[in-house]
DNA sequence: AGGCATGTTGACCTATCGGTCTTGAAATGC
DNA sequence: GCATTTCAAGACCGATAGGTCAACATGCCT
């Protein structure tokens, strides 16, 4: 009476492309242009994929754009709050790197489109608690792995304050760099949270 | 042969509506709704006006929204940066008042609107260039403002920087004020950003 | 009173929106 | 080979979007 695991085939026609492919590019559209600017057709033209196929494969487009806030979340938070909690550097130079970040976006690949989940939270997260949900998610991670970051350097308590000050500056920067400011201005902020940070 | 300065009441028929008052609705519904999100159909209920009216006045969609972002600038931005300079309490009590403003909002009104300036950063700006134009300046205008009252703490070069960082830290609660995140964790980060700039 | 310039109203227009459904193709196990 | 199951393509749908227009209303001016 033993339960094999057998791997078979899926009954039917297999998919002809790449769900997670499908779901970057989902993402790259309500990333630059936000929930209400992006249109069924331009996500049909990005991916290449039929209307049907789409709503067979995300659901409906709220849904879709609830996939590609989990596809942000896995591939980009939770790869910055590794990168937060890694040994690689001293402390300071995770946090430094993490507050580069968008201005790195800019400054090297001219990316004005901020971060996805600042992003959403001015666009839908006021609007749909779902959304609002999963951004929520997203900050505390990304505080949690400052916090656990500067606690090397000083008070857990303190850490933690801190932590939610630098998200906040993070959060800012990211709007910021969607409206144009020049990244000179954008690196004064970012110099001034750090050496902030350097005082102690 | 003198000109004399006639007042006569403008030819045609007179308007029945405040134009005022349909800008203040107009912009109530950007604000918290975006621009893509709100459709006319949404501003001819809230200023109970008709749509060709509306149209006669302010033109299409997209200059009713540069109205309304024009019209913020002037009621809120431009007082709030009055603020910051008026000589009422000490500039560390201006700045506080200016940090708290986003958490105030939501702490007394219950207001998860955020900043419409930061919305429409996030919203607007990186897809149409007018829109940032006027986003843009705002922020200049806040961060001479918050400059200014700095400068009365510490040099002017310092000022600037520090000020840019502030405004960073605004912006940053004003966004995530939009998710629902809880006040005590807004007000940490508000109180870390005062706090460090006590330490002068 | 009548001309004139404007404001107001609501019908109307086209394009597009998000979403469904039908039809046929492609792969499986029997 | 056949039944079954899934996938793909696009025609189709009602609703609504932003925007225009023509007809009528309302005031000032001479």
């Amino acid at each position: 009476m033993e339960k094999q695991t057998i791997i078979r085939a899926a009954p039917g026609r297999p998919r002809q492309f790449d769900e997670g492919e499908a779901l970057a590019a989902i993402m790259e559209l309500f990333w630059e242009h936000g929930y209400e600017a992006t249109g069924l057709s331009d996500i049909i033209k990005a991916t290449g994929l039929g209307k049907a196929s789409l709503y067979a494969t995300f659901g409906n487009k709220q849904s879709m754009y609830l996939h590609a806030l989990a596809a942000f979340e896995t591939n980009m938070v939770d790869e910055g709050t590794a990168m937060l909690r890694s040994g690689a550097g001293s402390p300071m130079d995770r946090i430094a790197q993490f507050l580069d970040a968008p201005i790195a976006a800019r400054r090297d690949a001219g990316d004005a489109r901020g971060c996805f989940l600042c992003n959403a939270s001015a666009d839908r997260a006021a609007l749909d608690a779902q959304t609002a949900a999963v951004v929520q998610r997203c900050y505390t991670k990304l505080s949690e792995a400052l916090a656990g970051t500067l606690a090397q350097m000083m008070a857990p308590d303190a850490a933690r304050h801190r932590a939610q000050m630098l998200l906040a500056v993070y959060s800012g920067l990211r709007v910021m760099a969607r409206t144009g400011m020049p990244i000179a201005t954008l690196e004064e902020a970012r110099d001034e949270a750090l050496s902030g940070l350097r005082a102690h």
